[in-house]
DNA sequence: TTGTATGCGTTATCAA
DNA sequence: TTGATAACGCATACAA
């Protein structure tokens, strides 16, 4: 069992003795920083290549300097929404000198705060939070430590920060709208458990509003919930299915419990959208891969992504502490899954 | 604009004025190493709960204890084998103790060097990396700087390491066989970009040897490549039937590609099995989420994450530098896009 | 233009 | 059982 030779130790000391000046002077060339003749630059960047020298961000960390991290929490990373989220905050965030420690909350309000707190203590710069909506005292460690937060995907009642969100009911009610352009008047809708997540609360808002406005009766019989998975969304048609209640159409709130409804369909000789519409919420990248290609609502997520690391990293760097808040709008997917719309 | 109030100052320091004691004692407190008196330890303790004090990671790191967390470079995490597999190292080094930074190299060997390097610059402890195969003389850093590394899902030829993997080429090898077990003779195969990865060149290998070993002759004329995506497996198979080639059956290399690919076939008013078996690879979530299900080969993703993870951490804790290997077999999942075994 | 000295928050050494 | 003090590697105020 050999052991490891023991971790690099060439310090900025060692620079500056083999190219004969000071560590000031290397300091100031590692950060490029003027002042240094081009005489001793020369030989300080020769001697750093020589040393395979490697400045220790931990030391300078501790001098007060951002450790160029940032934290990033989500509640799932199986959802397929988040995946591509996930990359574009990744990929922006590394153009932008930062790294990405990622934290996966299980949608658990414990976890959400005990992540948090991990995050502070490592001392990333800033945190880019996708919460569950709710609201937990440990989230005041951010307050006491001024750590920049930004919440994407939505908001938290009660705790005021910077959003970067995209506005759910207004995209469920867009999707409801299209259902009820293509003729269908009896919609089935599908949610998530009532404390899983306040986008869903949001998205079921949005469902209530489509019906208001075109003076539909809205029926408590016809809300199923189930997890908001594959699994659940087969669990909830089915539930929806042997209560018999009637319905031509259904909302589900996710792409997966829509695909999960659609399998559930099928396998019980209904066509889609022959006998059923089904519209989904989300465009993960697997609803455009089934059969029938399901019709859904997007979320500008690489736009999104990239405005909440942005917004992010001006908090860092500048230290400012406003509230902003930006809200995207969704964009409605027509597919194969709902019918064309009639007249107009 | 308000600035932020600056960062937390409370120090060791603060805690041991406040308790009345050295900061040898809070330390050791902290740490929770013996050598302190009951009634001082009540009294930090005390301390540190009124302060709120919470130890300075960085300034540890300095002395040179470890930072706590490991670097994991994936390739791609829209491709969805990942998903599931980062969230059980997240989950699982997250129970060790260690959080994940998480760097996505897009399949570049550049970018996967560049990665590693920031990895070690970042004082990470441990690196999992999810390698493409080729080498690149930038892993070398790895060595210099004797930071510990585990190579996940494929070996890297010629970089020696510990590895934890899965048999490619054994899976591929059940996939075809089971193709031929129900009675397939002209297999076609899709498969992903030379040059993309390692992975890819097992799986054909795999192909191959399965029809070698029923003496079926291999066809270069049914080799078809595009990316490994669903676009991919759509223009593979495109490239299939217009150029006319015979086949009878797919074996497509990812799962992806062989949603592209069933969807085209089914496009092409082909049915499936009936007219062409279809077997996958992966067993990703989508695979049983599609219609029909799809036959594929499943990668013990769980277990082979907590794996790679607890080797990782045992190579950063024991300070060993030995080169285990830990090959994991995949399992064949019979679903609806094959038919079934003949005879036998 | 360059060097010296100090401090960042810890842990570890060595006395007391 | 404790305390004072020296590193750790770097940035920087102050001197030269």
């Amino acid at each position: 069992m050999k052991k490891r030779k023991p971790p690099r130790a060439v310090t900025i000391k060692d620079v500056a003795r083999m190219a004969g000046v000071s560590i000031w002077t290397v300091s100031r060339v590692v950060n490029e920083r003027d002042g240094v003749s081009e005489a001793s630059e020369a030989r300080v960047r020769q001697a750093i290549k020589a040393l395979r020298y490697r400045p220790n961000i931990m030391a300078r960390a501790l001098k007060g300097r951002a450790t160029q991290s940032i934290g990033l929490i989500i509640p799932s990373i199986e959802n397929p929404v988040f995946p591509p989220l996930v990359k574009v905050i990744e990929n922006t965030a590394a153009e932008r000198g930062y790294s990405t420690v990622l934290c996966i909350s299980d949608g658990r309000l414990e976890k959400e705060a005990q992540q948090l707190e991990l995050l502070v203590d490592k001392r990333v710069d800033g945190i880019l939070f996708n919460a569950m909506g709710g609201y937990h005292e440990g989230f005041e460690i951010l307050r006491e430590t001024g750590t920049p937060v930004v919440v994407i995907g939505r908001k938290i009642p009660g705790f005021e920060t910077t959003n970067v969100s995209v506005d759910n009911r207004l995209g469920a009610k867009m999707a409801v709208d299209h259902l009820i352009r293509t003729g269908m008047r009896k919609i089935a809708v599908l949610l998530g458990q009532l404390e899983a997540s306040s986008a869903i609360e949001d998205r079921f808002a949005g469902y209530k509003d489509a019906l208001a406005t075109h003076e539909i009766e809205f029926r408590e019989e016809r809300v199923a919930r189930g997890n908001w998975s594959f699994a659940g969304g087969v669990a909830a048609t089915n539930d929806l299915l042997t209560r018999g209640v009637e319905f031509d159409s259904i909302f589900a709130s996710n792409d997966s419990a829509a695909i999960g409804c659609i399998e559930t369909l099928l396998a019980n000789g209904l066509r889609i959208p022959g006998d059923i519409s089904v519209i989904g919420y989300d465009d993960a990248p697997v609803a455009s891969m089934i059969r029938p290609h399901l019709s859904t609502v997007r979320a500008p997520n690489a736009l999104f992504g990239v405005q909440a690391v942005n917004t992010l990293v001006k908090l860092v760097e500048t230290g400012e502490d406003a509230h902003s808040e930006v809200v995207f709008e969704p964009e409605l997917m027509v597919r194969d899954s709902t019918g064309s719309a009639l007249g107009s």
